[in-house]
DNA sequence: GGACAATTTGACGTATCTGTCAAATTTTCG
DNA sequence: CGAAAATTTGACAGATACGTCAAATTGTCC
């Protein structure tokens, strides 16, 4: 019963050995589990016996994992957040992209995120006021980078005449919400993938900004003209459905 | 939670005299905060005395008004879930305007009430999974009512014409979930107000479907998706042939 | 001022939740 | 098998939350 109670064991720096609980199945089932909960009734509605019990846990044996729930909390929040926040700055330092690849780009990477991370997300939006100050400002100031990223991309585009938009904030929160909202209703069994989604939304995105259909590269313009001819079959599909 | 209290004066019927407590300032000073609360927190992560706290209020005082927290949780959803229920279905159930207009309508009502009731709309789709089973019932219901009406004016709008979409309900959730997302962004007092931040979204949700304002034909249509589609092969055509 | 109702409060009881700890049980491995 | 480690459990303590109630305070009207 070696409990290491003194030591900060929960750095992420590797510690090979000494750590008792650490990517344990358990742990690992107890993380999900408790996105799940916390996402659909919030952090402080949730009860420790419900995440316990969702694993088949004793409340006593999560205490064996965790030492305490605000440690679930960060735990998960650094494992949610973290992953999202690097992605979406990685994505949006890039300047040598023209406007409209760079909106399809920074859409087709967050939104397939949040496609293939419904649960995570909505525990993220869900928690984001229960979070412990330190954490809240990290997230706070990783929303507010991921907003810029898109207000710029929008703007650039206003600016060198790819799109037709009055406010560069307003239409990016528009893109940044309908992407976001697809966390609440998208689910993988669906009849469609989270990349046709995905597309649907790029789609979307650049008809909201009017986006102006002046391709680059070559590489691009196969790659646009093989999305319009996706498009154009599926709307064939939809008229010879309604034909009957 | 649910406890059931003795005989206690909470029945809802509209007793003129009787209740000691309806129609209060304290009694709405109360909803507004706890609306405000609960969407911030959510429901069970807000405690009793928070919510008294925030309007001056001793915690035992609150029960002069409320005969208990589920109570004040019903009189909130009551008093904001119906008034939105009532306004989509009403909207909605039209059909003597063209799908444009349509589409215009029902967004920037739905929009604009959002915009107008922005801690109203949070608190509902926060406290959503919380709810006890009827009032749930009864909110999913409307929920769907509000998706089907989406839905239906958009099919309505590909089928007569007017729209370019290839799945209804991908761009009606689209649609929906921009609307949505506002509740967490805007703010009255900002440079825009609700009206012009409203007809900004309509303007984009009709940007979505590619609304043109004379329909065409169904055999037009084809006919043109069909010559969309051979120009798209020959410009690839094109595009394979320089490449080499 | 005084009677009466409206409103607020402090003390109390009960239920629940978090966290601790020693003991019990299971698993691992020599 | 048998010992040590890993894992789980039940009992317990402290804190907090909800709700009750009688008493106290405030406001109103004559």
């Amino acid at each position: 019963m070696r409990k290491r109670s003194t030591g900060k064991d929960n750095v992420p720096s590797a510690a090979s050995d000494a750590p008792p609980n650490k990517n344990s199945f358990q742990r690992n089932e107890i993380l999900q589990s408790a996105a799940a909960l916390f996402a659909q009734k919030g952090f402080g509605a949730t009860k420790l016996h419900e995440v316990a019990g969702a694993v088949g846990l004793s409340r006593t044996a999560f205490y064996y994992y965790f030492p305490s729930k605000d440690e679930l909390l960060t735990a998960l929040v650094e494992e949610s957040t973290f992953t999202l926040q690097r992605r979406l700055t990685d994505v949006a330092q890039r300047t040598d992209i023209a406007p409209p690849d760079m909106l399809r780009t920074i859409v087709a990477d967050y939104g397939g995120w949040i496609l293939n991370h419904p649960t995570e997300f909505r525990f993220v939006s869900r928690t984001e006021n229960e979070l412990p100050p330190a954490m809240a400002a990290t997230h706070n100031r990783a929303k507010r980078q991921l907003l810029d990223s898109f207000i710029g991309v929008v703007r650039q585009g206003i600016d060198q005449g790819y799109f037709k938009v009055a406010d560069a904030r307003i239409a990016a929160l528009s893109v940044i919400g309908m992407c976001n909202w697809s966390a609440w209703w998208f689910r993988p069994t669906g009849a469609l993938s989270a990349a046709e989604v995905s597309g649907t939304l790029v789609e979307y995105a650049m008809r909201m900004v009017q986006a102006e259909t002046r391709p680059r590269s070559k590489r691009e313009r196969v790659r646009m003209e093989v999305e319009s001819l996706r498009e154009s079959i599926a709307r064939l599909e939809g008229l010879l459905a309604s034909e009957s």
